[in-house]
RNA sequence: GGGCGGUUAGCUCAGCGGUGGAGCGUCGGCUUUACACGCCGCAGGUCGCAGGUUCGAAUCCUGCACCGCCCA
């Protein structure tokens, strides 16, 4: 037993011990319950980050728990690798960008790029050397994300590691297609979507965000045909060409006459119906607003309800597209001036047509009735409104008509409330946020996306002879096919030479939205449709735990998926764990700069204690990172090895325990076994590792320890020497175990020392304490007294040699207590272990009337301290 | 504007109807042969504010303020 625990090293040994045992193995023919868990994949491209070190280690103590209990733990880690947050590392990592078209290039030797390669043009790839270095980054991330995991000592089976970018993960997303397709659950369409123009694809809802932008309240002036005129209001100016309507509310006394009416644009002289909706806001701006082609989500809305036509001027790259005023699209009373005006802003982005937009509203000679006034009517009224944004996007989405692929669940909405309220969710609060969530769904799922890196959908269309596309009935492989890529292989019919020629077929180029693949996770683990045997074995899961900020996202999705496959939910429950924020409670983000990463705390501290700052903390709830409580939890670690080293040390013939003391401790030890078992089955970790630290810290080394110490070494007392030692050991080896699923590097280490027997059997398989393991030691209630009584007189004695001003080591000549005649019989029973204990040669009581108010605190009512003994000289 | 959390000792957090808790930190003492990453002890709080329910409220209800998250 050395002295010192040394976390690196029993790190790198146990791991290593663990992997090559198959400790943490899941066993496909166990006859043990299992305990399956659905561990999210984190996005490997991500920076790590202690948020993860936190949460992940919250899903661990579970999965350590459940072994303990004798339960087969079903737990795989996977990793996500698609997507765009992928595609940007590898285009800002080898500075590169995707170009279907681009010449070939062999990537096999490109490294990181520097700073000279940096100046010039970002390399064009064509899409297959793109997706090479997507590969070849996320493998490396992997690593490094495996090697955190590993050292934190997350009890993962690595048998079952998974990417969902791997051909297993696109066969299972393929398939969950093809399921949707054939139930009619998915569907595409040429439709108004949320459009990133940087990124170039359509974003789902759930990747989208409100940010504070500042903008101004134009107020513009239209003409009524017929005569008359009124003013609108926009933040959006530039859409002026792409008016298609203007709306009121119908009960709007100031403009009810309109209604009917046609309005004549400014500047392009379009002439525009007005239209009574209730969803006009008379308060806002001047109470009547115009209809584009896209300002907004009520705009879409307006043009499915009121069959407006489509004017889109906003390409997909964000700048104006070409259009021509005076043709059947876009209407004008004077074609040449609205395409003079069009003229100035084509090809412009949307800040800067509407900066010209704004100039020219200001010239008179743009107003629509020419009444010589400008119209703009009065100068922009600042504002501060909040703009939708791709959540990893820096430009405001925009709405563009484009086809896409969407998956049904606005249909499905009640249904998902229900399957939401079937699971339990810890804590219980965080069902509201799903609830609230799927209450509130807009749109259907837009699933595909027009980027490179992520699992094909496996859709061809047919050409016609004429050359046109037939989107109406989209052709799907077999499923025995999949996966595939629809750009690289042909549907079947069809040969290579066909593909996008007259008469043949084309393939849908898009990929997936990452989440499509990531929702099947429980799938993706269990095999599914491919193994059905062992799907019915592990789904639903047990135990899916996460984050709350992705409960609209990967819990949604998921749930979903699981609904529309199977009638389902995929996991029994949802532990949900709290955010990591910085020490002044904000989101640690990397553009504040104060992100928290790892590593370094685990070289300081140790897993261990990294692991206790991360189960201190209750699940759901966001803690403040705060260095202490790793040092405490570093504490506890050192406290654990030289208590273990301590009761090892101590040697006794074998016998019974016998001692009241010996056995009320164990009595005592058996309630905090039970508490923190029925905490650790309600999921609360966090209150049953308070409950067996102090129980470790207060009862076991503060006070049994030290009351038992003196008898542990008697050289007269052989039984009662024999009782300790067995006690000592007993209770170290229990509660080694309570803390083996907080501590697992310090309670193994301790464990192999002896308690593991010549077999060397591992601590965290099979061995959680039972409360009746320590019930045939016949304690009783009274040797319970016992020891409670013993614990509280020590600290008594203590106090009052403090209040002498005396020390722990300090003897005490002669003490007086007084308590009822009760009290000193129980007292009696451990007198000798108190005495030594707190080193009093010599004691009197005085027996007080037991119907007396007593408190044990202060019972000491007389205490003369020894004389100290003189030190020798040297 | 709506929803969900939070506001308790200097700090990080428990407690959630019955006399205010822990750890850290501060302060005082101690080398007592497991541990100074230790031990013994002291001090420290009108439990965000204002009402209400109750014999009794940090704990339940209502309103308000501030912080955070989610959604408009």
């Amino acid at each position: 037993m050395p002295s010192q625990f040394e976390s690196k090293e029993a790190e790198e040994k146990w791991s290593m011990v663990w992997e090559t045992a198959g400790t943490y193995r899941y066993s496909e023919d166990s006859p043990a319950p299992r305990y399956v868990i659905d561990t999210p994949p984190p996005t490997v491209s991500g920076s790590l980050h202690v948020g993860h070190v936190f949460s992940y280690t919250q899903t661990d103590v579970i999965a350590r728990y459940q072994r303990m209990r004798g339960r087969n733990v079903f737990y795989p880690m996977g990793w996500d690798d698609n997507g765009l947050p992928t595609e940007r590392r590898v285009q800002n990592y080898f500075h590169v960008r995707c170009e279907p078209g681009a010449e070939a290039f062999d990537v096999s030797t490109l490294e990181q790029a520097d700073e000279a390669a940096r100046k010039m043009a970002p390399r064009k790839l064509q899409r297959g050397a793109f997706i090479d270095l997507c590969v070849k980054l996320t493998a490396e991330d992997e690593k490094a994300f495996k090697t955190l995991w590993q050292r934190l000592g997350l009890s993962v089976d690595w048998s079952q590691e998974y990417s969902t970018i791997s051909e297993h993960s696109r066969r299972i997303a393929q398939l969950s297609f093809l399921d949707l397709f054939d139930k009619k659950h998915v569907y595409t369409l040429e439709a108004p979507t949320m459009w990133d123009v940087d990124f170039k694809t359509a974003v789902a809802q759930a990747e989208v965000e409100d940010r504070p932008m500042k903008g101004a309240f134009h107020k513009i002036r239209f003409a009524v045909e017929g005569g008359g005129d009124f003013t609108i209001a926009t933040t959006r100016p530039e859409l002026l060409p792409a008016c298609v309507a203007v709306a009121a509310h119908p009960d709007d006394e100031r403009y009810r006459a309109l209604i009917g009416k046609n309005a004549i644009t400014p500047l392009f002289r379009a002439p525009v119906p007005i239209f009574g909706s209730p969803l006009v806001d008379p308060t806002k701006g001047t109470g009547i607003l115009m209809v584009c082609t896209f300002g907004d989500a009520t705009d879409v809305q307006w043009w499915r309800e009121e069959k407006l036509p489509l004017r889109q001027t906003i390409g997909r790259d964000g700048r104006m597209a070409m259009v021509e005023f005076g043709s059947a699209e876009f209407p004008s009373q004077d074609a040449a001036a609205a395409n003079a005006a069009y003229a100035t802003i084509v090809g412009k982005s949307m800040s800067e047509s509407r900066r010209l937009i704004v100039v020219a509203l200001r010239d008179p000679s743009g107003s629509a009735d020419n009444d010589g006034t400008a119209p703009l009517v009065s100068e922009p009224e600042p504002l501060e409104h909040s703009v939708k944004f791709f959540e990893k996007g820096d430009r405001p989405l925009e709405f563009v008509s484009s086809r896409q692929w969407f998956v049904r669940l606005l249909n499905q909405r009640d249904k998902l409330i229900e399957m939401g309220d079937k699971i339990e969710w810890h804590p219980d609060f965080m069902r509201m946020r799903f609830k609230n969530w799927t209450e509130n769904l807009q749109i259907d799922w837009c699933i595909s996306r027009q980027r490179y890196f992520g699992v094909p959908i496996p859709v061809w269309y047919k050409v016609s002879a004429g050359g046109q596309t037939d989107f109406a009935a989209p052709m799907v492989p077999e499923a025995s096919r999949l996966p595939v890529d629809p750009t690289v292989d042909t549907p079947t019919g069809f040969t290579e030479a066909q593909r996008d020629h007259p008469d043949g077929f084309t393939a849908d180029p898009d990929v997936f939205d990452t989440w499509f693949t990531s929702s099947l996770s429980p799938q993706i683990a269990s095999g599914w449709s491919l193994d059905p045997e062992r799907h019915k074995k592990l789904f639903p899961m047990d135990v899916r735990p996460q984050s709350h900020e992705i409960i609209r996202t990967w819990a949604f999705y998921t749930i979903a998926k699981a609904w529309l496959h199977e009638g389902a939910i995929p996991w029994k429950r949802v532990a949900i764990s709290g955010w990591v924020l910085d020490p002044d409670r904000k989101k640690m983000s990397k553009s504040k700069g104060n992100v928290v990463t790892p590593m370094h705390l685990l070289d300081q501290y140790g897993s261990d204690a990294v692991r206790y700052w991360s189960l201190a903390a209750r699940l759901g709830v966001d803690t403040a990172f705060d260095e202490k409580v790793l040092k405490v939890g570093r504490r506890l670690v050192v406290k654990v090895y030289n208590a273990t080293r301590y009761v090892l040390g101590q040697e006794a013939p074998e016998g019974p325990i016998t001692h009241p003391l010996d056995l009320g401790f164990l009595h005592q030890l058996q309630e905090s076994i039970s508490k923190a078992t029925a905490l650790l089955d309600a999921m609360d970790y966090a209150s049953a590792l308070d409950v067996i630290e102090r129980f470790f810290w207060d009862s076991f080394t503060d006070s049994y320890l030290e009351l038992a110490k003196s008898r542990a070494r008697s050289e007269s007392d052989p039984n009662g020497r024999a009782s300790a030692v067995a006690a000592l050991r007993q209770g170290m080896g229990v509660l080694l175990r309570l803390l083996a699923p907080y501590l697992p590097y310090v309670t193994e280490e301790a464990w192999s020392w002896d308690f593991a027997g010549d077999a060397g059997a591992s601590i965290h398989v099979g061995s959680w304490p039972e409360a009746d393991e320590l019930s045939t030691l016949g304690t009783s209630r009274e040797d319970a007294t016992v020891y409670e009584l013993a614990k509280g007189a020590l600290g008594a004695i203590n106090r009052a040699k403090t209040q002498a001003g005396g020390t722990v080591g300090r003897h005490v000549a002669s003490l007086t207590l007084a308590a009822p005649q009760r009290v000193l019989d129980l007292f009696k029973r451990a007198e000798s272990d108190i005495l030594a204990a707190t080193r009093v040669l010599s004691l009197t009581t005085t027996v007080m009337a037991d119907n007396a108010e007593f408190d044990l605190g202060s019972a000491v009512t007389q205490i003369e301290l020894a004389p100290v003994p003189e030190k020798p000289p040297f």
